[in-house]
DNA sequence: ATTGTGGCCTGCCCGC
DNA sequence: TGCGGGCAGGCCACAA
């Protein structure tokens, strides 16, 4: 469920892990590290120097790593899937992560690193589908949501025959929107998910980029992408809370999809 | 390139 | 009380 507001509250979380010399990289599950990174690697990398900066990218939190003569040497790249978690010395900003246990059991640290001055920064991940890697390819990353313009948002959308929801949930064109985001965006913005991507007017493309950066901001700010108002509406047999009519339960985009029959056209 | 499908992973929850 | 199956969603490999 980490969509791009979890994982930026996660980025907030790690500036608290800048400029803390590393002493030491424990990755004990080797299926966790992703395209080709290994832990000896992730030991060469990070022990003995200690992030600069830490950034994201749609679902990626992307820390820079200080090199010894003060120049970045490199990136590390943390993915959370949908039931990662980030803990900075023991503490997290998330308490409920929707669809992951709300325990914290030793055996789900995927990745940890320990600090010289006693703290660390550890990942935890029951379902194990999150992703650790070095210098994680940021070039294939779509463009970040929460700040997408209209055109680009229109570029975006333009000549694409797949359904509107899938494009909406495709990283490499448009990055951080989730399942939960993107069902509340489409339900308040009155438009079908299974719209082809390409078929919307002016107006309706419009109407989309204002929900879509509405929805970010508001769910945001009221904590997390669970928030929406459509949210406790997404289990079978429920009714729009817009107009009362049956919801719709399918599958678009090869993921679980509520929508109103009746608002959303 | 584009789009769709199945699979991975694990914990939870339901019905029997 | 135990067990099996379905389900959740992020993303990747693969097929057409």
């Amino acid at each position: 469920m980490p969509e791009l507001i979890e994982v930026e509250l996660y980025r907030q979380l790690a500036e608290g892990a800048l400029d803390r010399a590393i002493a030491k990289v424990d990755a004990p599950d080797d299926w966790y590290l992703k395209r080709g990174t290994t832990a000896e690697e992730l030991r060469a990398a990070l022990e003995g120097r200690s992030f600069v900066q830490a950034r994201r990218t749609g679902k990626w939190l992307l820390l820079d790593i200080g090199g010894d003569d003060g120049e970045p040497s490199g990136v590390l790249g943390l993915h959370f899937g949908m039931s990662g978690r980030l803990l900075v010395d023991g503490t997290g900003p998330i308490e409920r992560l929707e669809y992951a246990p709300d325990r914290s059991e030793a055996k789900w640290d995927r990745f940890a690193l320990a600090f010289d001055d006693g703290g660390g920064l550890r990942m935890q991940d029951p379902r194990r589908l999150g992703a650790v890697e070095l210098d994680p390819d940021e070039t294939s990353l779509g463009i970040e949501a929460s700040t997408i313009t209209p055109a680009q948002l229109r570029s975006v959308l333009a000549r694409s025959h797949a359904p509107l929801k899938a494009r909406l949930l495709d990283q490499n064109h448009i990055a951080g929107i989730g399942n939960l985001l993107v069902d509340e965006m489409l339900w308040r913005a009155g438009l079908d998910p299974a719209r082809p991507a390409s078929s919307l007017s002016p107006a309706e493309l419009r109407r989309l980029h204002r929900h879509l950066r509405t929805t970010i901001a508001e769910l945001t700010a009221r904590g997390g992408s669970h928030t929406g108002d459509l949210h406790q509406a997404r289990v079978r047999g429920s009714t729009c809370p817009k107009d009362g009519t049956p919801l719709e339960r399918r599958t678009v985009g090869g993921r679980t999809t509520y929508s109103c029959p009746r608002h959303q056209r």
